[in-house]
RNA sequence: GGGCGAUUAGCUCAGUUGGUUAGAGCGUCUGGUUUACACCCAGAAGGUCGGCGGUUCGAGCCCGUCAUCGCCCACCA
C-alpha cells in the first residue's frame, strides 16, 4: 500500500475518482438493465438551473441533497437515474445578454437584429451551460451526463408543441386584450411573478377638471389626485362613489368595531383614523353627494389639455375616504381602472408605444418619453391654472424583475391558458396526497396560489424562447363573399384533410382563424393560394419547465424511459418556485401523462449571505461553490451544506475571502463581493474573485472563499480520513504477515476453533470470540446509528443525518473505540478481534457517509480494498469495486444492547471523572495517578476489566474496585451516580482548589436536592405523575443525597489534612 | 391587509410525541510534540430558552397575548 498522507488531499482524490466513476459509467442508467435485473427505478430530475449565470451555494445545497438521495438509492440497489440539464430561462437570459451588450458596446437588440442577438444568446448559453455542468461535476453530482437536457433543445421543443396542441385541442388556450405588465426596456410583457415593488419618492398632484355647463350650486371643477399625471391623457371618465355617505358610514362602523376589540396600541392609531374620517366627512361629504348626483344625472367634465369631454360616473371603486374622493379613470393604463372600464363600458385609450414613448393618442405630447411628458403636462396644467396643489409622497412602484425598470401597465394582445380545471387537478393531487410536500406547511401556499385559478399569461414578446405554434393566414381580400369564416374553413378542411396534427379555431375578436400545429413548422403555402404567418410571441419559460419531468424522458414519444422512469420519485427544490414551477409541473404531468410527475416534493432552506439576504444570481451575492471547493474540498462543501439543512431555518453563511498571497482574512462586503478583483488590505496586493472574466483579472491569483461551517466540515473529513488511516496502517501490518486475507483477523486460538468446525466454515460464517465490552458497545452503537441514518435519509432530515454520523464517528468511534484498541493492538491475543471490528466499523461507516462525502469515502474504500478485499463480521463478502455501487449498510439489530451501552456509559463517566481530577489538580500528563473506585460488586465486575484503559487513556492506575475498597489517605474525590472515585493525590494535592471545587459542588447539589424535595412533597405530583417518572425522581433524589454526603465527607477529610 | 417562519451560551445553530441537572460547533480560558489526526487531544467557564398570562402534577416544547426580526402574497387615485 502506498504511503497515506497525514491530511486528506481532496484535490487529488476528487480528480482521480471523478475520472474513475465516469469511465466505469456508474452514473449511467439503463431501463433495459434495470428491468432485466428486476430493479425498481429511482429517478430525480434536476431543477434545471438558468443559463443566466454560474451556480452559487444555493444551487450547491439543492444538488447536494439530490445527490445524497441518488447515491443512497443507488447503494440500495435501485436503478437510479438523475437527469441533469439547464433552463433557457427566456426573459432572464435575454435580459442579461442585452444588458451586457449595452454596457459593453452601447448596442440594443434593435441595433443588432434578431438573428444576431439570438446567436449571442446561444453563445452565452454554451458558455454557462458548460460552466454549470462543470460546477456540478466538481461537486461530485452523480448525474447521467449522457442525458443532459436543455429546455430549448429539440426534444423539449417537441414536447412544448404537443403540450400546447393538447391545450389548444381542449380549448384551454385563448387570446385577448388584457392589461399586462409592460417592461418598456425589454419591450415585453412580464407576468405578475416577474414584478417586484419598490418605494420611490414621488409626488401627488391635485388637478381640476372643469365641469361642463355647471348648474347653479354645482361646483365648477371636479378635483382628482394622481401620482401619474401623464396618464390623464388617456382618461375616459371621472368616478365618484354612488353613495358617499353610506360608504363613509359603513367604514366608520367597521372602524368602531375594530377599535372595540383592538389592543391599546392599535387603538390610538385606529382612533386617529376615525377622527380623520369624521373630519373628512364634515368637510367633503356634501360636495361628494352633489357630485354623485351629477354623475347620476349623466353630467360631463372636460379633460384638460386634451379638451375631450368625459363622463362623470358612479362606481364603487372611487373611495370617498381616499384622495379627493373622486378618481380619474384611465382604463388602458391602470389595472383597477381597467376593471372599471370593463364594468362601465368605457373607451380604452392606449397612450403608449412599445418602447414606452407616448403614441399619437397623446396629442401634442406624442413621441415624448413618459417621464418627460409628465413634466410638460404638469407645467401646462399649472399654466392653465388647473393644478391645485402638489404633495410629496412615497410611491410603491412596480418594477420589472428582469430589467429593473418601472413597469407600465399596457393594454395588449396576450395569450392565456385557462386555469380553472388545470389548477383544480393540481390542487386535488396535493390535497389527496398523491403529491406529498415536505415540510407540509408549504402545501398551504401551493393550494392558496392555485386556488385563485388566475389564468396563465403565456406569451412573451421576446426573441429567446419557444415560438407559439400558432399560424394565421390572410383571408382573400378580393373575395366578394363576406362570410370569411365559412369560406375559409372550407379551405382549411381541404388543406389539412386527414391530418390530426393540425387544428384550428375561430378568433371572434380579430375575425380570423388560429391554426395550431404539432409540427415544427407549417409551410407558408400549406393552404393553396394563402400565405401562412406564424405568431411571433414566444412562450413563458415556465411553459417548457412545466414539462421537465416527462419531456426529459422523451414525451410525447412513448419511450422506454418514459415507461420505466415516470413518474419520478422526488423533486427537491427551494420554496420560491413552488407555485411557478412545482404547481405547473403537477398539472402538466397530469394533463399530458395522466399521472403526477412525482409523489414527493422536498423543499429545502435558502442560503442567506452574512447580511441575511438570500443568495441569487440577479443580486450578484451568490458565492461560487468552486471557490469553496478549492480550499476545503467538495466533501467539506457537501457535508457543511447537509449539516445546515434543518427543517425550518434558512441557512446563514458568513463568508470571507482568504488572501492568496498572505492568507489574511479579507472580509466580504457588499461592495467587494461583486468585484472581479479585490485588494488585500494587509499585503496590498490584488487578487481575483469568481467574477474575474477579463484576461488581466484572471491572470491574478484567485482567492478562495472561507467560512467557519466549511472549516468544521473539512476538519471532520480529515478526522475521518485519519481514523481510516490509523485503521488501515494497522491492518496492513497484519495483512503482510498473512497470505490468506480472510484469515488474518484470527488469532491462533480462533483458528483452532474454526478449523474444527466444518459446519461454520462451509457456511462461510465467522465467529468472534473474545468479544469485549467495548466491542459489543461499538457494534451496538453502529447498528443503532445505521438504523437512525437510514430513517433520517428517508425522512429528508438531512441535518440529522450529518450530525448522527459526525457524533458517532468522532465521539464514539475515534475518541473511544480507536483509543481503546491501541492498547489491544499490542496484545496478540486481543488484536485479531479488534482488527476485525475496526475493519467492519470502518467499512460500514464509509458506506453510511458516502452519500454525503463521496470522494473521501471512495478514497478510503479503494485503499481498504487493497488491504482487506473480503470483509464482514458474520460472513465474509467481497467488497464492491467502488463504494458508489457498494450495498447500503444493513443494521445488525441483534447487536443492539442497551445494557451494554449503559455499562459502557458508566466506564465513560468514571474515565471523565479521573481526567477531570488531573486537570483540576494540574497533574502533568505524564505523571501517573492512582485511584480506587467505590461501587457495588456488580459494577465493579464490569469496570474492573477496563483497568488497562484507564491507564492508556487517563494515565491512571486503578488499585481497587468494590464496596470495601481501602481509601487513600488524601484524595481528590468525585461522586457520580452510584460511584465514588478517589484519586490518590498524596503530595500533589492543591487543597485550596479542591475545597473550592467541593464547596461549589455542595452548593449546586443542595440546590438540586431542595428542588427535588419540594417536587416530591407536592401531593398533586405524587398522585398524578406516572409511576416511572416518580421512581426516577426518587432514585435521583437518593443519588443526589449520596453525592452530597460524599462531598461533605471529602471536605471534612481535606480540612483535617490542612491542620 | 392576509399568510408563514424565527427569537435558546459571546457567535452560528440543534432540541423528534411535555418528564432527571437544556446540547453541539466556533470563540474564550487551563494543560498537552501520549507511535491516526495541532484540520489534533484532555479539561473548564458560559444560558432565569424574547416579555407577560394560561393549561398541566410537570412547559424550551401546548394555548393566548405583546414585542422584535425575516420571508411570501395582495393592495395602495
Amino acid at each position: 500500500m502506498t504511503e497515506l498522507p497525514k491530511q486528506y488531499e481532496h484535490k487529488d482524490a476528487q480528480q482521480r475518482w471523478a475520472k474513475f466513476w465516469d469511465e466505469k459509467g456508474y452514473f449511467q442508467s439503463d431501463p433495459q438493465r434495470g428491468k432485466i435485473a428486476g430493479k425498481k427505478p429511482f429517478t430525480i430530475v434536476i431543477p434545471p438551473p438558468n443559463v443566466t449565470g454560474a451556480l452559487h451555494l444555493g444551487h450547491a445545497l439543492n444538488n447536494t441533497l439530490q445527490d445524497i438521495m441518488i447515491r443512497y438509492h443507488r447503494m440500495r440497489g435501485f436503478e437510479t437515474l438523475w437527469v441533469p440539464g439547464v433552463d433557457h430561462a427566456g426573459i432572464a437570459t435575454q435580459a442579461v445578454v442585452e444588458r451586457r451588450m449595452f454596457e459593453e458596446e452601447g448596442k440594443t437588440r434593435h441595433d443588432v437584429g434578431r438573428e444576431n442577438l439570438v446567436a449571442r444568446i446561444w453563445a452565452w448559453k454554451e458558455q454557462y451551460q458548460t460552466r454549470i455542468i462543470n460546477q456540478l461535476k466538481e461537486m461530485g453530482c452523480s448525474c447521467d451526463w449522457r442525458r443532459t437536457r436543455f429546455t430549448f433543445d429539440a426534444t423539449c421543443a417537441k414536447a412544448v408543441r404537443h403540450f400546447f396542441f393538447g391545450l389548444f385541442r381542449d380549448t384551454l388556450i385563448y387570446r385577448g386584450k388584457r392589461l399586462v405588465n409592460w417592461d418598456v426596456h425589454l419591450q415585453t410583457a412580464v407576468s405578475d411573478d416577474e414584478v417586484y415593488h419598490e418605494e420611490v419618492a414621488g409626488s401627488f398632484w391635485y388637478i381640476n377638471y372643469p365641469v361642463i355647463d355647471p348648474k347653479p350650486n354645482e361646483p365648477a371643477f371636479v378635483t382628482v389626485a394622481t401620482t401619474r399625471p401623464e396618464t390623464m391623457l388617456g382618461d375616459t371618465a371621472v368616478a365618484i362613489h354612488p353613495s358617499p355617505k353610506a360608504a363613509m358610514e359603513s367604514l366608520e362602523k367597521e372602524l368602531n368595531a375594530e377599535i372595540s376589540t383592538a389592543s391599546e396600541k392599535e387603538k390610538t392609531e385606529l382612533t386617529a383614523r376615525r377622527e380623520a374620517l369624521q373630519k373628512r366627512r364634515e368637510e367633503t361629504l356634501d360636495s361628494l353627494e352633489t357630485l354623485a348626483a351629477m354623475a347620476r344625472d349623466g353630467r360631463m367634465v372636460m379633460l384638460p389639455l386634451m379638451n375631450r369631454p368625459i363622463p362623470l360616473i358612479c362606481d364603487v371603486w372611487a373611495k370617498p375616504e381616499l384622495g379627493t374622493g373622486c378618481v380619474k379613470i384611465t382604463p388602458a393604463h391602470d389595472p383597477n381602472d381597467y376593471e372599471v372600464g370593463k364594468r362601465q363600458n368605457l373607451l380604452m385609450i392606449n397612450l403608449l408605444n412599445r418602447d414606452g414613448t407616448l403614441n399619437e393618442n397623446a396629442g401634442v405630447y406624442a413621441g415624448q418619453k413618459n417621464i418627460n411628458a409628465r413634466a410638460m403636462i404638469v407645467a401646462d396644467l399649472e399654466k392653465a391654472g388647473l393644478l391645485v396643489k402638489t404633495e410629496d409622497r412615497l410611491i410603491d412602484l412596480a418594477h420589472s424583475e428582469r430589467s429593473k425598470t418601472p413597469i407600465e401597465p399596457f393594454l395588449n394582445d396576450q395569450w392565456f391558458v385557462k386555469m380553472d380545471k388545470l389548477a383544480q387537478s393540481a390542487m386535488d393531487a396535493v390535497a389527496q396526497e398523491q403529491v406529498k410536500i415536505t415540510p407540509p406547511r408549504y402545501a398551504k401556499s401551493y393550494l392558496d396560489w392555485l386556488g385563485e385559478k388566475r389564468d396563465w399569461p403565456i406569451g412573451r414578446q421576446l426573441w429567446w424562447g419557444h415560438q407559439i405554434p400558432i399560424w394565421y393566414f390572410l383571408p382573400d381580400a378580393t373575395s366578394a363573399n363576406q362570410d370569411v369564416k365559412t369560406t375559409s374553413e372550407t379551405e382549411l378542411q381541404k388543406a389539412f384533410a386527414g391530418r390530426n396534427d393540425v387544428l384550428w379555431q375561430w378568433d371572434e375578436e380579430h375575425s380570423q382563424w388560429w391554426i395550431c400545429s404539432q409540427m415544427e413548422d407549417l409551410a407558408e403555402d400549406a393552404i393553396p393560394g394563402r400565405k401562412l404567418v406564424r405568431e411571433e410571441d414566444v412562450l413563458d419559460t415556465w411553459f417548457s419547465s412545466a414539462l421537465w419531468p416527462h419531456s426529459t424522458l422523451g414525451w410525447p414519444d412513448q419511450t422506454e424511459e418514459l415507461a420505466y422512469y415516470y413518474p419520478t420519485n422526488v423533486l427537491i427544490t427551494s420554496r420560491d418556485i413552488i407555485t411557478l414551477w412545482v404547481a405547473r409541473m403537477v398539472l402538466a404531468g397530469l394533463f399530458n401523462c395522466g399521472k403526477v410527475p412525482f409523489p414527493n416534493v422536498y423543499i429545502h432552506p435558502k442560503i442567506l449571505d452574512k447580511y441575511g439576504e438570500g443568495m441569487s444570481k440577479s443580486k450578484g451575492n451568490g458565492v461560487d461553490p468552486v471557490k469553496v471547493i478549492e480550499k476545503f474540498g467538495a466533501d467539506a462543501l457537501r457535508f457543511a451544506l447537509t449539516h445546515l439543512t434543518t427543517e425550518n431555518q434558512d441557512v446563514r453563511l458568513a463568508l470571507d475571502f482568504e488572501c492568496p498571497y498572505c492568507q489574511a482574512i479579507v472580509e466580504q462586503t457588499k461592495k467587494n463581493r461583486t468585484q472581479p478583483r479585490v485588494q488585500c488590505p494587509k499585503c496590498k496586493k490584488e487578487f481575483a474573485t469568481q467574477w474575474a472574466e477579463k484576461e488581466e483579472d484572471k491572470a491574478l491569483q484567485s482567492a478562495p472563499v472561507i467560512g467557519e461551517r466549511f472549516e468544521v466540515a473539512r476538519n471532520f473529513c480529515n478526522k475521518f480520513w485519519n481514523a481510516a488511516r490509523f485503521v488501515m496502517m494497522n491492518l496492513s501490518e497484519s495483512a503482510e504477515r498473512e497470505t490468506h486475507s480472510e484469515n488474518f483477523f484470527q488469532s491462533q486460538q480462533e483458528k483452532d476453533l474454526t478449523k474444527d468446525n466444518s459446519q461454520i466454515r462451509s457456511e462461510n460464517t465467522l465467529q468472534i470470540p473474545l468479544l469485549l465490552l467495548e466491542d459489543k458497545w461499538i457494534l451496538s452503537r453502529l447498528a443503532t446509528v445505521t438504523q437512525q441514518v437510514t430513517a433520517e435519509i428517508e425522512a429528508y432530515r438531512f441535518s440529522e443525518v450529518a450530525r448522527t454520523l459526525y457524533d458517532f464517528a468522532w465521539d464514539e468511534f475515534c475518541s473511544f473505540y480507536v483509543e481503546m484498541v491501541k492498547y489491544r493492538l499490542s496484545d496478540p491475543a486481543l488484536r485479531p478481534a479488534a482488527e476485525r471490528i475496526l475493519a467492519y466499523v470502518l467499512d460500514t461507516l464509509t458506506r453510511l457517509l458516502h452519500p454525503i462525502v463521496p470522494f473521501v469515502t471512495e478514497e478510503i474504500w479503494q485503499r481498504l480494498n487493497e488491504i482487506v478485499p473480503k470483509r464482514g463480521l458474520t460472513a465474509w463478502t467481497d467488497a464492491a469495486e467502488s463504494i458508489t455501487i457498494a450495498a447500503w449498510a444493513e443494521a445488525d439489530t441483534a447487536a443492539i444492547d442497551s445494557d451494554v451501552e449503559n455499562q459502557f456509559g458508566r466506564f465513560q463517566e468514571v474515565l471523565r471523572a479521573v481526567r477531570e481530577v488531573r486537570s483540576r489538580q494540574n497533574v502533568p500528563p505524564k505523571t501517573e495517578m492512582r485511584f480506587v473506585v467505590k461501587c457495588d460488586a456488580r459494577l465493579a465486575e464490569i469496570l474492573k476489566p477496563m483497568t488497562p484503559y484507564f491507564e492508556s487513556m487517563a494515565g491512571a492506575i486503578a488499585d481497587d474496585w468494590g464496596e470495601n475498597v481501602k481509601l487513600p489517605a488524601l484524595s481528590s474525590n468525585v461522586a457520580i451516580t452510584g460511584v465514588e472515585i478517589f484519586v490518590d493525590l498524596a503530595g500533589l494535592i492543591d487543597i485550596t482548589a479542591e475545597l473550592a471545587k467541593k464547596s461549589k459542588d455542595i452548593q449546586k447539589l443542595e440546590g438540586f436536592i431542595k428542588a427535588k424535595e419540594s417536587k416530591l412533597s407536592n401531593e398533586a405530583f405524587v398522585n398524578k405523575a406516572p409511576k416511572e417518572v416518580l421512581d426516577k425522581e426518587r432514585d435521583s433524589l437518593a443519588d443526589l443525597q449520596k453525592q452530597l454526603s460524599a462531598a461533605k465527607e471529602a471536605v471534612k477529610v481535606l480540612e483535617e489534612s490542612q491542620k
